[in-house]
RNA sequence: GCCAAGGUAGCUCAGUUGGUCAGAGCGGGCGUUUCAUACGCGCUAGGUCGGCGGUUCAACUCCGCCCCUUGGCACCA
């Protein structure tokens, strides 16, 4: 027996669960179930981060307190999941007193070991947002708020410093001495090579907002984000100390985008704080993402899916087979209705579902309707006996790899060969010919089984393996701390136990049925809106925060604008970039004017020549290098990567006034 | 543009170190059984294994170039 421990990403408040997250805290729960049943003493850690200037501003907005509002966005979180069948032990929020001690435990160590150091922080600060931007967010050349349009502030203000260049060297040659710690390992090339390209120390707290944790000894200060979040798979098994036991976490299991925290900044505060090589982390599992229908999420498309209405549309365990088995860990993958249906249908009903349908009915022939006694075994018999232990062991490799789909893999290769058993032992045959020795055996082999099939599929569906061992006549599934539940070999020695009645598992669901679910869900089955749209870049400031509030402006503000309907004269491409369009506007002034502009992917520089687009005019000039200035820029709606420019509808001379 | 991973039957994908590796599942087609949720079982895909060269007795599997896709970075007002 071993401890096993994993964790999902602690989830920012910002936002209400959806297929992403719960994709993710679904798949920590069906490795934390394989290894509950395989007797580990197992810890299934989730929860949400709940600090930051964001979650500030919202409460603001709305006229709450910090902490009403932190309650009230975990709340979704803490209720969706026991509905997705997801039995986590402990949800840390990181509010709570617990966390920010040990928090802060974790900062003193980093600090005593001399690898903080207060500092000064500079950059640019624009006022109205109350936040640092990078040169790279603002409108350059000037250094323009993406916000506020107006100029930041260069501001210096003092920081403390995590000397996270000291462990370049001891994180690559850690990532050296243990390749599985990134996975999978394609992302462990991508974390590696940037780390060789060089870590700079990183700034670890700030003092132009409160609400965070304060640093200890210094609380001007709160500790940046991830700073504070990170540490949430340690503070939470730090009390009672019985839960030390569960560390080193066995897995992380985290969305592709925030690889990089999870990889390189988070061994390097653990190993600052003192923690030796081998009591960090042992793996970082990067999962892709999801589209849905082919199309990516976005609110904007209102293809959002929320993750109950589809466990309550398909049955969760139905969604989490979906999961686990169409989407291969590692790699974006697709959710597809259609697709589950179909998949529902001929594996879940047909593989599964009507194979148990099909024994269990029979042995109403039988004297007595319970399990038989096995009589003399035919090669029929020790052939799928057989085949049950290599696939067993197969998935269970699978599991242990953190490969699922390959373990429902082999799970269902078992199924097809107990329903061509089933065909070939013919038990229906036997009970014409009133051989009721050999119609046992048949059913009884079957039935072990389908018992051993349904503890190979606990850890995916729960329910539904129980609802299996229901109709067997045997109890729910309760993993034991010590106990390998795990079939080697089909159960024997139980006949004359009483058996279920047989009720179909997955009612097969046929066209019109598919059509009312989906109906149910609320959202286009994904032939509605036009195009496929992108999702928001995350680390560009919008002027909208995932709560959709918007950051309002006077009307001053917006006068400063001078807009202005421009022809394009000429278009070429750009030399080296290949987003980028070089223009020639025609907006009534002397000169036509040199605009550069991001449109490439979308037009190409013929269909360009002559359209009357949109530009503000008063936008300072931006180099590009090579000479290349874009004095102004033109306007286009944008979703992901979706673009098209503004135009008039109406043919009006060029420099005309928009207002 | 740079780095990485890929482009295999209609669809989703398996294919160690070159020679039974040209495969599975689903869909489609044909046949068949009747225990079952019209479910099961059997048969069926003549696919240039992205393209063009090269190495080799032999390449999907090695090398080079090209095309395309997807990630990461850069770049995007």
């Amino acid at each position: 027996m071993s401890t096993f421990y994993a964790t999902t990403p602690i989830y920012y408040i910002n936002d209400v669960p959806h297929l992403g997250t719960a994709y993710t805290t679904i798949a920590v729960d069906v490795l934390t179930r394989y290894h509950r049943v395989r007797g580990d003493d197992t810890r299934f850690l989730t929860g949400t981060d709940e600090h930051g200037l964001k979650i500030e501003r919202v409460a603001q907005e709305r006229g709450i307190t910090n902490a009403a509002f932190a309650d009230s966005a975990a709340q979704p979180f803490k209720d969706a999941w026991p509905m997705l069948s997801c039995a986590f032990d402990d949800f840390i929020r990181t509010t709570e007193p617990r966390h920010q001690k040990h928090v802060q435990e974790l900062w003193r160590k980093v600090r005593d070991a001399g690898d903080l150091y207060l500092g000064a922080y500079e950059g640019w600060y624009c006022v109205g947002c109350e936040a640092y931007y990078t040169e790279k967010e603002l409108e350059q050349p000037d250094n323009v708020c993406p916000v506020h349009k107006k100029p930041v502030e260069r501001v210096k203000e003092p920081s403390y410093f995590f000397r996270l260049n000291k462990y370049q060297e001891r994180l690559l040659k850690f990532y050296e001495e243990h390749p599985s710690f990134v996975a999978p390992p394609s992302r462990l090339n991508e974390v590696m090579s940037f780390v060789r390209s060089g870590l700079d120390d990183i700034s670890v707290s700030r003092t132009t907002f409160q609400w965070g944790i304060p640093v200890p000894d210094d609380p001007q200060h709160v500790m940046w984000v991830w700073f504070d979040a990170l540490p949430n798979y340690w503070s939470a098994i730090q009390e009672p100390p019985e839960l030390r036991k569960y560390w080193p976490p066995n897995i992380h299991f985290v969305g592709k985008d925030i690889l990089r925290f999870h990889a390189i900044y988070w061994p390097a505060f653990l190993m600052a704080a003192g923690f030796s090589d081998d009591q960090l982390p042992k793996q970082v599992f990067a999962h892709g993402f999801l589209t849905f229908n082919g199309q990516k999420m976005s609110k904007s498309l209102r293809n959002t899916v929320k993750p109950v209405a589809l466990a309550d549309a398909f049955g969760i365990d139905s969604v989490r087979y979906y999961l686990m088995r169409a989407i291969a860990f590692g790699q974006d993958g697709d959710f597809s209705l259609s697709d589950l249906v179909q998949r529902y249908n001929s594996e879940l009903g047909n593989a599964l579902g009507n194979l148990l349908n099909r024994v269990l009915p029979q042995c109403r022939k039988l004297p007595e309707y319970k399990l038989p006694a096995r009589g003399e075994l035919t090669e029929l018999e020790t052939n799928l006996l057989a085949e049950a232990r290599t696939q067993s062991a197969a998935a269970s490799v699978a599991f242990d790899a953190v490969a699922p789909q390959r373990a429902l893999d082999a799970i269902f290769a078992l199924l097809g060969t107990a329903n061509q058993y089933i065909d070939r032992a013919a038990p229906w045959t036997a009970a014409k010919q009133g051989d009721l020795a050999r119609l046992g055996t048949i059913l009884a082999v079957a039935l072990e089984v389908m018992e051993s099939v349904s503890i190979l599929i606990w850890p995916v569906m729960p329910g539904i393996a129980d609802q299996i061992r229901e109709q067997l006549g045997l109890g729910p599934v309760v993993p034991v701390i010590g106990k390998d539940l795990w079939p080697t070999e089909a159960a024997t020695g139980n006949a004359g136990r009483a058996l279920g009645d047989a009720k179909p598992l997955f009612p097969r669901i046929d066209k019109e049925r598919e059509a009312q679910l989906v109906a149910s869900l609320g959202i286009g089955d994904g032939a509605a809106p036009p195009a496929p749209p992108a999702q928001a870049k995350e680390a560009a400031p919008t002027a909208q925060d995932a709560t959709g509030a918007t950051t309002q402006i006077t009307y001053d503000d917006f006068a400063k604008l001078d807009l202005r309907l421009g022809v394009v004269i000429a278009a070429e491409k750009v030399k080296g970039k290949d987003k980028l369009l070089s223009l020639k506007v025609d907006l009534g002034e002397p000169e036509p004017r040199g605009l550069v502009a991001g449109i490439a992917l979308t037009y190409t520089p013929e269909e360009m020549i002559g359209k009357r687009i949109m530009v503000v005019s008063n936008l300072a000039p931006r180099k590009f290098g090579k000479g290349l200035v874009s004095n102004g820029m033109l306007l286009c709606a944008k979703d992901g990567d979706k673009l098209t420019l503004m135009t008039s509808l109406v043919e009006l001379p060029p420099g005309s006034k928009i207002s």
